[in-house]
DNA sequence: CGGAATCCACGGTGATACTG
DNA sequence: CAGTATCACCGTGGATTCCG
């Protein structure tokens, strides 16, 4: 049982209402579509632009770049371009990167555990 | 120092990529602009729709209601009618609503530790 | 008061083609 | 290989209006 003191105490509260808090502002960078999945799949190793375009499923070319600069610009990811021909650029997670990692973890537990019954609460919904 | 096998060993790894995993899943859900401000909002009280209106700045009346839809047919907050003249609506979380806000936490942890490292990184970048 | 319904603009996103 | 550039789409979300 989670009790609203619990909260309270963590400092959950205040005002995230404001688009200008920090919690806010990093949900809207990681809001988007493709910036998890991305910091996931560096999780485990430095990984080559097509490396990571085949892991993460479903992202285009432009999106992935545009989520590797964003990530790159925030300081979560770093980019090595190795001058060869042809040219091999390869990213991996920053140490800020890394600790993001523990959070996201947070939230991946709780979508396993309780997407069972979201999906159950789903369908009843929908029957009514 | 987040080294590869704490998040190896947490089983954040698998295959958060696949579009039908829970953690994306619920990412999607979350993702939009609304849903943690409003979880959020809700933590600490049962609020009525305009009061929670007015506390969600920013948020129309329009995103209000099809986030509350939303949050209601996931089985995280939970919807009372109370049938006087005018009509009074209350709403709060479920107790897996407030499960939900454990990780919140932690990302808005995360958030609050890292906001300035982040800036600073984009400012750098920005400059280049 | 708490919505539902409608209209419309914007931007995030994907597909495609081209480049160093 | 690892991008950049351009275009077209369409879903999200805001503004407005109306209802029980």
């Amino acid at each position: 049982m989670v009790t609203i003191s619990d909260v309270r105490a963590a400092g959950l509260l205040g005002d995230p209402y404001r688009a200008d808090c920090p919690t806010r502002r990093i949900l809207d960078r990681i809001g988007d579509r493709w910036t998890v999945l991305v910091v996931v799949a560096l999780a485990d190793a430095e990984l080559r632009f097509s490396e990571l375009r085949r892991r993460v499923e479903g992202v285009s070319q432009k999106m992935l770049t545009q989520t590797l600069r964003g990530l790159e610009r925030d300081g979560l990811v770093r980019r090595t371009v190795h001058p060869e021909v042809p040219v091999r650029v390869e990213y991996d997670l920053t140490e800020a990167g890394r600790t993001l990692l523990v959070p996201l973890q947070a939230l991946q537990e709780w979508s396993v555990e309780h997407l069972g019954e979201v999906t159950a609460s789903q369908e009843e919904y929908d029957r009514a």
